[in-house]
Parts: structure tokens; C-alpha cells; sequence
DNA sequence: AAGATCGTGTAGACTGACTACACAATGGCG
DNA sequence: CGCCATTGTGTAGTCAGTCTACACGATCTT
């Protein structure tokens, strides 16, 4: 069971779970990775090859917005922040998921007794 | 709120949601669609530009099966059947799906209070 | 000096859902 | 009869986002 669902199972989640971990405060790119995999039990694994592009789209939207600064190891970072319209897009996106797990839930518990 | 999340919003979830369709017995493309909508109180609406890809990558997979019949209204349709692969599939992608969603619901209710 | 760890980054492949069509058969209606 | 809505299947091309598999640099340890 739980055979490891990755994020190639879901396109569009990254983005949520990256405004999330950011609404803390914050945090530079390998952190959040982290963050996501510990937070999930290691359910969740965000590989770098995600993770950077996603930064990068998300800071080009305006959501977020990055400054060079050093990690609690003392080796330079990009820390990235919610923006206020980073905020207000995580709601949006927040409420856009629930809303989809709940439909997901539906149409799979539909006429369990079958 | 519930801003319409569409199919666009999660890659990979069409085939689960297609083959619990099918679980109640054959039905036919067109009808799967419908009832994925109706199940999920209108919120997923497939697209047949996603709809019939996804059957024949399933039946050239071996999880479905097809045949030519007539439909409740008397025209030709294609009726899909789980085949015992596609049984399998089923409870794995339920499954999987299940983990992710709580996975998601770890990370995004992680310290709640905050 | 070597290797481990930390941290950022890119190129290219790949998957899958989307828009926007085309096509065919049936039924109702003016 | 001709027209159009409904039912039903299908494809071509686009696009977004994640993946693998790298490369690079700095620090710390041994």
C-alpha cells in the first residue's frame, strides 16, 4: 500500500503546497521541499527539478517574491515569501482543492453498496 | 467560490474516476461523462477531447474492454466493461488516491493555529 | 585533498487534459 | 422535404507541469 504517489500524480498541486509551507514565513527552496516531504509523513517527495521551475513561475506571477539571505548553515539561500496576492491566491487554490477532493469523494463513494 | 475546478486542475485522476464509473457495469462514453458529472453534483465535467483518449489508452491497457452496441435512445455506442486488470487498477488508483488526498490534507492543515 | 552535505539551477522528455474541430445517425418540426 | 437539435464517437494540435538526469558552487569534516 501507499505505493509512493509522487507529484507526477497530480500536475497543479505543487503550487498550493509551496504557498503553504511559505505562509510560516520564510523559507528557501531546499527548506520547502523538506518541509512538504516531512509535513506529508513522506508521502509527498518534491524533486528539484519541480521545485525550481515552480519558484520561478510563481515569483514571475507575482505570488512570491525571493532575497538572497543565509541558511541556518550559514550558505547563501533564496528565501522566498508570500506576497499579499501570493496570499490570496493560496486561498483561491486552497478552496479550488477542497473542492475537487470533495468531488473526488463523491463520484468514488457513489453507491458504495454496489 | 467553487471556481468550476475542471479536469484541468488534476492530471491523472480521469482514469480512476472513469473506472469506478464502470464498476456498476458497462456503460458507454458518452454516458460516463455524464454520470462523472451528475455524480460529482456537476463540479468535474470531462471534455470529449479528454474522454475518448483516455478509454482507448485504457483498452490498449488492458483495463477495459468494448463492444459496439445500442444505446437506451437506439444508436450506436460503445460500451466499456472493467476487465479484471482494470479491477485491480481500480483499487490500486483508489487507493493511491486516497494517500494523496490525506497527504494533501496533512500538508495543508499543518499547523493550523499559526 | 577528498567527500559529504547543502543549495540552486537547467535541458529535454513525457504525460495527459485542453480547445476546436469533424463526422454519423436519429428524431422532431415547419 | 429540408433543417436543426440531440446523441455519440473521434482526432489534431496545443499547452502546462512534473519528471530524470545532469551541472555548479560553497562549506565543513576528516
Amino acid at each position: 500500500m501507499a505505493q509512493k504517489p509522487r507529484m507526477e500524480f497530480l500536475q497543479g498541486t505543487l503550487d498550493v503546497l509551496i504557498l503553504r509551507t511559505l505562509r510560516a514565513g520564510p523559507v528557501h527552496g531546499h527548506a520547502i521541499a523538506k518541509h512538504i516531504q516531512s509535513a506529508s509523513e513522506d508521502l509527498l517527495q518534491v524533486e528539484t527539478g519541480s521545485l525550481y521551475p515552480a519558484l520561478h513561475r510563481m515569483e514571475a506571477k507575482g505570488w512570491i517574491a525571493a532575497s538572497w539571505e543565509l541558511s541556518e548553515k550559514g550558505k547563501r539561500a533564496r528565501f522566498y515569501r508570500l506576497t499579499p496576492r501570493g496570499k490570496k491566491q493560496l486561498e483561491s487554490e486552497q478552496s479550488k482543492w477542497t473542492a475537487f477532493a470533495r468531488a473526488m469523494g463523491l463520484v468514488l463513494a457513489d453507491q458504495e453498496g454496489a
